[in-house]
RNA sequence: GCUGCUAUAGCUCAGUCGGUAGAGCGCAUCCUUGGUAAGGAUGAGGUCGCCAGUUCAAAUCUGGCUAGCAGCUCCA
């Protein structure tokens, strides 16, 4: 960072800084106008800040209106913000003199001799870490919005009391503002959930219920399209393809610990309390079917790596808030998949995994924002959340890290995030909200091989447990789905696009000709369709246009005669008239290379 | 699950003080046969998400439920 550079928003630290600032700001104001409310956090994030308040009343947008307004009082009346100390007792006796009872708690869970630093605005006051601007005529008066308020609980625990959040961004000027929330804008204008069901790649019905999409035609072909390539790649990588139930008895679910730890997140078909009847429940997860493959009969080490694939479609009964589109659903498929191995055939194995998810994630372009987190267990939590030792904790984790770093894979820690039978490499992916879930995850287990007594006969005749490596290529295809639609905007690399070329008539003398193409083009597998209606050529193309249809071929007398097609491209490009075979040869090429530019 | 918001035609939405519903797009039919992003006319289409309550009268007010949205919490 240069030394001009130090108090602009280039500097990371500068940006925070202004908009913790700016939170302070925005809480003084809250305060200002409505003395009874309390505070509780209000930090900077990565795009802004939030502040958590108790009050009597729901904010709404008209209370944000409210609050800007008299924050840009504040930012006018160029107030001092100093920094101050007080003991521990001083600044208990502080938060209790102010009615702030978070702010005694935070203080509360502060190391004991420590001075607490406190920073002051004018009238305002508040415990803080620091550090601030200098004073709030720093903060343009212009150049700040308040986005959104909603709930949140104290202290991210949702046992504690839900607590009112605004969140609010900042710049150094309103053009910049202006410029941040019209890109927000044009971001969610990619919204799969939005354009997703605009372009009917799938819809919900109430009747069906939360979290349980309808694919439409279009979606149902794109994922069709993918499952077919993924299931042939993963051929190629030498994995067997198997086909499990989509349910079991309650016994199997015992034996792999779901019982105990996922009961909640499962669907029971039965009444679990009734010994006397057999209880069923819908699968949360493939691994204990697929074992069973390898259960089958006896193993050597001849038979390892044992390399299972399967398109696996799943249930999970989860909490009827965290339902999302195509993101967060209670029934989902993935390419799901399980390697039983010999102890030295797991880094070879994990990095044929971690290869075979970035080709996929490459191919189909999302490699590129992609990122990888290892997520660990909680040690504290051990015997509660997740089974096995302390012992093949660290054993299992500390063999992926070796793996990981010997791979060179830059990742984050996730502590509690791991499965609860072992670590797992997540490769995460954000939503245009910029909301991040996972989309592939690899995970190395020790823990349910010896839950189901699995093992194979070594090379010196004696028995031995084999690792297990969880895995999936491309992760769920419903989650997949989305993330293209938001990332190419519905317009789908031609491969997976459900429709890819659109034959338009100009006139009923052409109708023939268009559907003799069309023909043509579904004998070799493109996907085509003509539009024979009575309707203007311009007309067609528009509605072909907003189907982001990535070829359109026109049709008239001109090209009857000829014997061409006349291809216009979803960009606008006019590529002129070429002859039916040449476009052929083109799309054919572009189909089996998987481009993503067309 | 929690907080807040929302639900009117296939879609996007209007509907004032409680008095049996409107527009645009789409769809159907007809006219139009037009060379690269919307040609014209006519017509059909709604138990106002569902169930109760208040009222002479409910799309409108109240409660419950269902579904959708944002965030929180959760996500093996």
């Amino acid at each position: 960072m240069s030394e001009e550079n130090l108090y602009t928003f280039e500097n990371p630290e500068y940006r925070k800084t202004y908009w913790h600032t700016c939170s302070h700001i925005m809480a003084q104001a809250v305060k200002r106008l409505w003395p009874e409310v309390q505070l509780a956090i209000g930090p900077a994030i990565d795009n802004g800040w939030y502040y958590d308040f108790d009050a009597p009343f729901s904010f709404t947008p008209d209370h944000l209106t409210q609050i800007e307004a008299e924050m840009k009082k504040i930012c006018k009346e160029r107030v001092r913000i100093e920094r101050s100390e007080k003991s521990r007792t001083e600044a208990l006796a502080w938060a209790e003199a102010h009615n702030e009872p978070y702010k005694a708690e935070l203080i509360q869970d502060l190391p004991e001799d420590e001075a607490i630093s406190f920073y002051t605005q004018g009238d305002f006051t508040d415990l803080c870490a620091g550090p601030h601007l200098d004073h709030t005529g720093r903060v343009k008066h212009n150049g700040f919005k308040l986005t959104q308020c909603c709930g949140a609980y104290w202290r991210g625990d949702s046992n504690r009391k839900m607590l009112q959040r605004i969140y609010g961004v900042a710049f150094p000027s309103k053009d910049e503002l202006d410029a941040y929330l019209k890109q927000q804008e044009e971001a969610l204008k990619r919204d799969h959930n939005k354009l997703g069901r605009e372009l009917e790649f799938f819809t919900t019905v109430d009747v069906i219920g939360q979290g349980l999409p309808i694919l439409l035609p279009k979606g149902a072909r794109v994922i069709q399209t993918l499952q077919r390539w993924v299931e042939d790649e993963e051929q190629k990588r030498g994995y067997l393809l198997t086909k499990t139930p989509l349910m079991a008895k309650s016994d199997l679910y015992k034996i792999s610990g779901h019982w105990d730890h996922y009961l909640d997140g499962m669907f029971v078909l039965g009444d679990p309390k009734d010994e006397s009847k057999e209880c069923f429940a819908l699968r949360p997860m493939t691994c204990p079917f697929q074992y069973q493959v390898f259960l089958n009969r006896a193993r050597s080490y001849r038979d390892l790596p044992m390399r299972l694939g399967e398109t696996s479609t799943l249930f999970r009964n989860e909490d009827s808030g965290e339902m999302h589109g195509l993101i967060r659903v209670r029934q989902f498929t993935i390419s799901e998949g399980h390697l039983i191995l010999r102890p030295e055939q797991l880094e070879d194995e994990f990095r044929g995994c971690l290869e075979l998810a970035k080709y996929c994630l490459d191919t189909v372009g999302m490699l590129e924002d992609c990122t990888f987190r290892f997520s660990q267990w909680d040690p504290a939590k051990a015997g509660e959340k997740y089974i096995g030792t302390p012992e093949q904790w660290d054993e299992a984790q500390s063999i992926m890290g070796k793996i990981l770093d010997d791979l060179g894979v830059e990742y984050t820690i996730g502590i509690d995030e791991a499965a609860f039978y072992g670590p797992k490499l997540d490769i995460q992916y954000k939503n245009v909200f910029g909301k991040e879930d996972t989309i592939v995850t690899i995970q190395v287990d020790q823990l349910l091989a010896e839950q189901f007594d699995m093992e194979y006969t070594d090379v010196d005749g004696k028995k031995r447990r084999p690792y297990i490596i969880h895995r999936t290529s491309l992760g769920c295809y419903e989650r997949t789905l989305a993330y293209l639609i938001e990332k190419y905007a519905g317009a789908l690399p031609l491969w997976m696009m459900p429709t890819q070329v659109k034959v338009l008539p100009i006139t009923d003398r052409a109708h023939a000709y268009a559907n003799t193409l069309v023909e043509k083009l579904n004998a070799v597998n493109i996907h085509a369709e003509a539009d024979c209606r009575s309707e203007k050529l311009g007309y067609k193309i528009r509605e072909a246009q907003l189907q982001k249809i990535p070829y359109m071929l026109v049709v008239g007398d001109r090209d009857v005669e000829n014997g061409t097609v006349s291809v216009r491209t979803r960009k606008g490009e006019d590529l002129g008239a070429m002859t039916p075979e040449a476009f052929l040869s083109k799309c054919l090429t572009e189909i089996a290379t998987k481009s993503k530019d067309v």
